[in-house]
DNA sequence: TTGACGAATAAACGATCGTTTGATACGAAC
DNA sequence: GTTCGTATCAAACGATCGTTTATTCGTCAA
């Protein structure tokens, strides 16, 4: 590219396939895409892959490194700006934040959407890409997160246990975000503006308390939910369902 | 199939195809994976998938059918197994039993490793073999929890709060199967007995008490923790993180 | 004007895909 | 012994895959 003449044009080839791939690879994965859908997707020439990648699995690669991390990166930057709004940095603070980055933060609902398609794909297979997300994004950012939630903790020591406490956080973000199908068709919720803030005040509450929170105690205003913590709320109530038969 | 000759040809070609079919799948997925493949592994003629399957993606369905469901359905007797083991059905015996079932249940690893694999596939999709996952496993499952966990709540009322609350539970045993290779990388661990141990009680904890349970508790004993509760312990602790600053 | 170079194009490459065909083997039923 | 239905097989089908080739276009430097 040597100079740029119209406006319009300044998105060019190179940038499109990159975002159509996106969009389709996040879609339907890797091997169910065909070069021919993407340059198709892109309108431009069939070999446009070829040239500009050198080959349909080097465009898979570029699209996380020049789409995916960085959007990741632009999440990390929202959390730590969702974090300052808190009046205090506490665990409760730290838990909300979280829940909001992944599902009210910067992105799009479709660029949501997206991201974690491709990410879940990639979360079980320890391939090329997940290994990029691992370096670049998730070890960094988990990072952050225990030093912020167990600053106390004498890293090695503590060191297993506290990151499984992490990843039983992080497990829920990544579940409402990928598996929407599941959680729609379960709830019966769409995912608009107001089930979101009922998710975040969800992960929040149960993150926080655990099942020891009665759901007796959701009063509907889910923003408002948790604010006041209750000391009295969390004690665990065993006699609660100590007289329940096992069936039914 | 008329008559069995031999008894090592009672594992006929078409539970071949099936079995061999339902690792290569769960490995590389759908599209990924041939049909020579398939019938070169479970070392039958090509056309052997058509023959008894009509086409490879019923045969993908069929995979879902005739192994998926059924492990899912064995899944959940030995929920209720565990549970019947606890000496009382207490939101802790829930959540145990829970977790248990799904990392140390009747499966073995391998066979785990492709249950997963296959389901957390189908997660995102909302597909026909999605469908029959919802129907089949997720949705009686989740009522039994919930009628386990809520039993005292008006089913109407609080349909969605309570739903919302399981799904958290639920996508930690999720995630920490299908995403072994996040898992290991981050904390370090392979997939042990010791290891899924301490998941089991890292679940346990974290879906009982949230972060508010201090990590300074733990003791080493993994199947020890959490036996005997001690009602002080979930109380939150703002004060923890009061004082810490919110860079580093 | 010329040459060089980056970019886009149509067309074709060999390989592999899912599926179909027609033939063959074999046991049960009559 | 003949017929019939099931199962398996080698071989080939047309379609599509990722990739390569050769050519053309447009722009800038000499």
């Amino acid at each position: 590219m040597t100079q740029i003449s119209n406006n319009e044009k300044v998105e060019d080839t190179r940038e499109r396939i990159l975002d159509e791939a996106e969009i389709l690879f996040a879609g339907q994965g890797y091997h169910a895409v065909s070069v021919r859908e993407i340059t198709s997707a892109a309108q431009c020439n069939l070999a446009a892959v070829n040239y500009h990648f050198g080959n349909k699995h080097n465009l898979y690669l570029e699209v996380f490194r020049s789409r995916v991390i960085p959007r990741a990166e632009r999440l990390h930057r929202a959390f730590e700006a969702f974090l300052e709004e808190e009046p205090e940095t506490s665990t409760e603070a730290v838990v909300r934040s979280l829940a909001r980055t992944f599902l009210q933060g910067p992105l799009s609902d479709a660029e949501r959407e997206r991201h974690y398609s491709l990410i879940s794909r990639e979360l079980a297979l320890a391939t090329e890409a997940f290994e990029m997300l691992a370096q670049r994004a998730f070890q960094p950012f988990l990072q952050r997160l225990y030093r912020l939630l167990f600053p106390q903790l004498d890293p090695e020591r503590y060191k297993v246990e506290g990151k499984l406490q992490l990843l039983c956080l992080i497990a829920q973000v990544l579940y409402f975000n990928f598996a929407r199908a599941n959680v729609t068709r379960v709830t019966g919720c769409e995912y608009d503006e107001r089930f979101k803030a009922q998710i975040v005040e969800a992960i929040t509450r149960f993150s926080l308390h655990g099942l020891t929170s009665d759901p007796r105690d959701f009063d509907g205003n889910a923003s408002a939910l948790g604010r006041e913590a209750d000391p009295e709320r969390n004690v665990t109530r065993p006699e609660r369902l100590a007289s329940m038969s096992a069936k039914e």
